[in-house]
Parts: structure tokens; sequence; C-alpha cells
DNA sequence: TTATTACTTTAGAATAGTTATAATCTAAGC
DNA sequence: GCTTAGATTATAACTATTCTAAAGTAATAA
């Protein structure tokens, strides 16, 4: 198929190789139509339950964060217990839902844009992120 | 002096009994002019540094926790590498200085209020988080 | 193809931040 | 001053992440 194709060049142009374990988690992470949020944990168990033989966590990591370095992934920062990414790399921002420790994307459409009346001298913004944390109510 | 007062009784509140390392820690946070942002390794350095004798990590974890839970302290997500903890705990988001790994407040009236038009049924806003990353340009 | 080489995978060791434990100590109330 | 419930501490345990080194595999050249 030519999403296997897809793959391949996003790893090349990651700087890694094609191997069966990096397909698969290409397979995971952007085989899908849908976009999708995880940790590491979660994406070891996907990998765990779609695949017979376990990829070692060395190799997600590894995987996980060359795409990080190219930009096919987005790290969120939500707490300090554990990483989360985004396979939606586009402008957008994040509820949390502390209750199911889950994210869900804000479009950009959603929200309007943040305006900061405040510069730092020498610096240039990177990113803007907003993060809605909500809980039941 | 009367913010020992003032420490005590944030100790109370909290659960947690007014003991010498505790004040200490109180001094150090709240005793200040300026509120400021730390991690767990700053003030544990910091009260090294204004102590002879040092107070054991376990210590300091739980009188921050005791007062992030009383609402005394709030913590910032950054990154997943460490937890960032603020003494301002009033409605404002942060610049992340990247190059120096340093949290900058922005004031409420540096940001324009965030609007999202977005609800998540069964779900109230806890709150709502700006961070902006900057690096040197 | 086959051989060679450089890069990968993997299990498990190492590390860093954080939490739990159990013995010793101390604030609070009598 | 006692008593006791709760605190402090050093250290062990735990969890997420990174490192390591041996064995395996993709890429390249012959």
């Amino acid at each position: 198929m030519s999403n296997n194709l897809n793959f391949v060049a996003k790893l090349r142009n990651s700087g890694l190789r094609p191997t069966k374990q990096r397909i698969k988690i290409c397979e995971i992470l952007f085989g899908g139509k849908e976009t999708f949020h995880f940790s590491i944990n979660d994406l070891s168990k996907i990998v765990a339950q779609k695949t017979n033989e376990k990829i070692s966590l060395a190799t997600i990591y590894n995987t996980v964060h060359a795409f990080l370095g190219k930009g096919y992934l987005k790290q969120i920062a939500v707490n300090s217990e554990q990483s989360y990414y985004d396979t939606n790399v586009s402008d957008h921002h994040h509820f949390y839902d502390e209750d199911k420790s889950q994210l869900i994307d804000i479009h950009d459409c959603e929200v309007e844009p943040v305006k900061i009346n405040k510069k730092i001298p020498g610096k240039k913004i990177k990113s803007i992120e907003v993060l809605v944390k909500v809980q039941n109510n």
C-alpha cells in the first residue's frame, strides 16, 4: 500500500532506517484516519496488542524522539508524571480530562487567538500552548 | 514577627503541625516580597543554603504537596522532566525560557482572556493555563 | 548474491525524580 | 513534666526514562 511508502519516507527523513519494528510503530501512529494522543506506555500497550512480538521500550522511545525532533509528533506538557504525545502537529490546543487522564483536541477555530501584550527582550516566541483542565461536574 | 504567625496559620490550615523544618520552608516560600517559581530541587538547594542543617527531601515533598492541596502553591506543567511550582496562586500565565529553563510570570492584565468555543458535556472547566515557550533569537 | 559494515534491536542495568517505610524524635494537650 | 499522635529522617522502593553492550539486520559494494 502507498501508506507504507509514506512510512518509509517519514523514517528516512527522521534519519532512521525503515525496520520492521519502526514501520509497525508508524502504522499505529500515522496509519489511522484519526490523529491521537498517547503516552509511551499507551503506545507500548497498543504495539503489544496489534503485534504478537513486543517491541522493546528503547526502540519505542528512540523512534518517538526522532519523530518529535522532525516535527512528526508534538509533545504536550500535562503533568510531570508522564509525557503525552500528539500525532496532530498542527496549531491547536487541548482539554485535559482529569478524571479520565485523557487529552481532547480543541481545534484552532474553537479558540480565539491568544494575545500576549508582553515581550521578553532578546527572546522570540516558539509556541503558545493552552491547556484547559476539566473535571466532572 | 507577624510573618511567623502567618506561617503557622498556613501550616495549621494545611493540616500540618508547625515544626521547625516546616516553618523554615514557609519562610523561604512566603517570606519574601516577590513570588517565585521553583522545582523541588531548587527549593532543596535554597533550604540548604539558608540553613546549616539540611531538611530531608521527604519533608520538602510532604510540605509542598500539602500546600498544593490547599491552594497555597500552584503546580505548573512545563515538561515531563521536573515539576515546577509557583508561589503566586492568582490567575496568571507563564513564559518558559527554554534556554535558561526558567519561568516568567505573565500577569493577567498582559493577556486577553482566552475564549474557548467548545464544551465537553458533563465536564466543567477547572483551569485554563497558557504557556508561552520562548527562546533566544 | 554474498560479504562487509554500520546502524538497530533488545534485555537489562543505570539514572533521576518521587513516594513509601520504619525507627527515632517532637509538638500539643493533659 | 508525661503521653501520644504525628513529624523527621535516611534509606529503600518505585516509575519513567536513558544507557549499554551483545546479537541481529538493512544497506552497500563486489
